[in-house]
DNA sequence: TGAATGTGTACTAAAAAAGTATACAATGAG
DNA sequence: CTCATTGTATACTTTTTTAGTACACATTCA
């Protein structure tokens, strides 16, 4: 639905591992990203399940990236934690709209919301972890591409 | 934050009037819009107090539009029940940001959200209630007005 | 073999959204 | 001039979502 807190540190912490490119234990992430480490650990729970990060157990474990830069793009973290974005309830996966239109015919209003989310989602999936890290791009050059 | 079903539910009820170009009582309006009355009340007041419907209080009273439909956005009604519009938290008005970022100063990753709620915001303030209501309106013309 | 590190599941707390209740105020028809 | 009709104001309750925590367990390497 809304882009969560969790979406958001899930970015941070991609971005993380994609600009250190090395095992990283999940006390040195929550440190990194300002949160607790079990909150992290959560997090990175769900990106290792949906194959953005690898871990590693046992002593000396932790974890990478599960994927190259350039091919993770921000609706590939925000889908991956919060599940499909949707400005409104009516538009999300599970809900059975109800309003039969008064206006033109079956809800003309979510028509309307479907197109600008589906814009939002377009816009999210040209945005890759390496344009986050990369030092010479700028939120211009992001811009640009949509 | 997101767009709520009480937001929805407004650009119903604006819409109603506005298709209906006469007096309405609570009731009439609840039950075209398969609401419960207390609750068509509550949304009612705060269109009332941001100035897009008029009420008339006592025996025969009812709501009115308060403005002309081509002048009444989506936006309008929107940030009126739900306040700013923003799809992540950390846009919202209130909320102050403690992100000082790894990467690329502060907070690139807001930039970028700021960017996309921008753009929506935008489409929003583009589709008025005649849009709505005509019936010669297709999802196609308001989208090219995008 | 045991300290370091991740896993799985479930729980709790806080915040936001959705909806309800109650007592009151204004109006106008009879 | 009074009372039924209709809106006003404020505050409460419930449900859902978000955010974060706890704990017992499994794996690995020194």
């Amino acid at each position: 639905m809304r882009i969560t807190q969790e979406a958001d540190y899930a970015i941070r912490i991609v971005c993380l591992l994609a600009e250190r490119d090395e095992m990283l234990d999940a006390n040195t992430i929550a440190e990194s990203c300002c949160i607790t480490q079990r909150f992290a650990l959560k997090i990175l729970r769900k990106l290792v399940l949906g194959g953005l990060v690898c871990s590693f157990k046992g002593a000396n474990g932790g974890y990478r990236l599960g994927g190259v830069p350039n091919e993770i793009t921000m609706k590939n973290i925000i889908e991956l934690i919060d599940g499909e974005i949707a400005i409104s309830r009516c538009l999300a996966e599970d809900h059975v709209c109800s309003k039969i239109g008064e206006n033109k015919g079956a809800c003309f209003v979510h028509c309307v919301f479907d197109v600008i989310n589906r814009d939002v989602v377009k816009k999210l999936e040209k945005v890759t972890v390496a344009d986050l890290i990369a030092p010479d791009v700028s939120v211009e050059d992001i811009v640009k591409k949509f």
